[in-house]
DNA sequence: CGAATAGTGTCTCTCAGACATTATATG
DNA sequence: CATATAATGTCTGAGAGACACTATTCG
């Protein structure tokens, strides 16, 4: 048999065929340098009650990119955000139901635009501090006031999440991943960079090598110009600001 | 409509699913060090003719990485080999024919192994070095005597072998990678290694700068030891032989 | 005042890249 | 002999980590 009669063997329903979600990892930082997740509570059975991070099945005429973004665009309003394939979880029985293969992606929000999107009382999203400890997750939502586990979560999201931040911190030094959550800004100072750094590598950094580290890799080589105005608006005394050249 | 009734909607064939096959990157170190990808040549439209990586769909009760292990075992018969997932392609007009979703995985293989099982007469599989060149991939089969540019190739296929040889590259100098392609001998020379290492980056490695950031890294933390014998299989002169720790 | 941030400087150790040197085997 | 590989050594400059120091502003 040939791949092309394979192929319309297949095609013609014979063997079954599984459902493909995108499932966004939604990341921003909060107003107190923490990282946060955005998840969803369920409200139907299965993982009924627990949290998911957001998702939603593919268009049989979109690809998996826009299907992201779309989900992304429907749970927070925004277009336009950086976004990054994660990887793709494929077990069979990651969902009870039925067979669903999961295109992890991950997004960096910059926390002024998605403050005023989500997290409304109505909505069943929240965003949840992250906190990596030795024996797993801990997700703190500080406006609901609780802390999930990773049993709190829903399918293999755990999991999900664990490998998303592990990228994170992965791609941190040898990419410029940091600035996304600085988009929205027109500048920035060294210490709010720093602590954006911070926050996602879950090391206290040295200021004095960073700001050195900084200056180096893009100062000297063209790539962030200083400004002229200073900025007081982040802390007591007043700061240079920064600003990434294209 | 809550997630559950939505699921049961679309579980309901309402909904057109998308085929999701996992195709694989077979890679290996030739005799003359250069490394090789494994191509299959298509029978039947469309891209008839053309060169395509080996793959196949994903079975409804099996993962998608249990059908790269399926796969590759299909094409060459080995098994526990070295596989990782690489990139999922999702774009809606991949193939002509349908929606068809490709999980990639990446198959590093020693050539000891692969060269009893794949490439004999009858097959359609053969193996092709690889050179990237400023205007594309050059795939040149030794045995067949010519070279495949990137419209040779089925679907996205060059793109995915683009993606595969700069996920390698990159991942060469923080990761064991390299040691894929000698899991199938007992021990191996610094200098076989370093020719693996210059086949997958690209470029040409200085000896001795070589020779002690191995001994760095693996030697002197004890993930690699120096054997008492010395092998003459490889080169001129006997050479040190080495062997990794677990 | 103390605490938090801004900004700079210094010292050491490691590492990476470039390159030289000598030995050993083959043909 | 030339050539290819084996194995080691040296020099330099860049970079990373640790830490010290001073200035500014707020409360």
């Amino acid at each position: 048999m040939t791949e092309t009669e394979y192929l319309k063997a297949y095609d013609s329903s014979k063997y079954e065929k599984p459902s493909v979600t995108a499932d966004i990892l939604v990341f921003t930082i909060n107003e107190e340098h923490c990282l946060e997740l955005l998840l969803i509570q369920r409200g139907g059975h299965p993982y009924k009650g627990r949290w998911a991070i957001p998702g939603g099945f593919v268009g049989i005429r979109e690809s998996v990119e826009d299907a992201a973004k779309r989900e992304l665009q429907e749970e927070t309003g925004l277009w336009g955000i950086y976004l990054e394939q994660l990887y793709t979880f494929g077990k069979p029985d990651r969902d009870p139901r039925m067979r669903v293969i999961s295109a992890a992606y991950m997004a960096l929000v910059p926390r002024e635009t998605l403050a005023v999107q989500a997290g409304d009382d109505a909505s069943d999203a929240e965003l949840f501090e992250i906190s990596t400890e030795p024996r797993g997750l801990k997700l703190y939502s500080k406006k609901r006031g609780f802390t999930l586990q990773e049993q709190d979560l829903a399918f293999d999201h755990a999991e999900i999440i664990r490998k998303g931040l592990s990228r994170l911190a992965g791609k941190l030094s040898y990419s410029d991943l940091a600035f996304e959550f600085l988009k929205q800004k027109d500048c920035f100072t060294l210490y709010e960079l720093e602590l954006i750094h911070e926050a996602i590598s879950g090391k206290q950094l040295d200021k004095g090598n960073f700001r050195r580290d900084f200056k180096r890799k893009y100062v000297n080589t063209g790539r962030a110009e200083l400004l002229e105005e200073k900025s007081s608006k982040f802390s007591k005394s007043p700061a240079a600001c920064y600003r990434l050249i294209d």
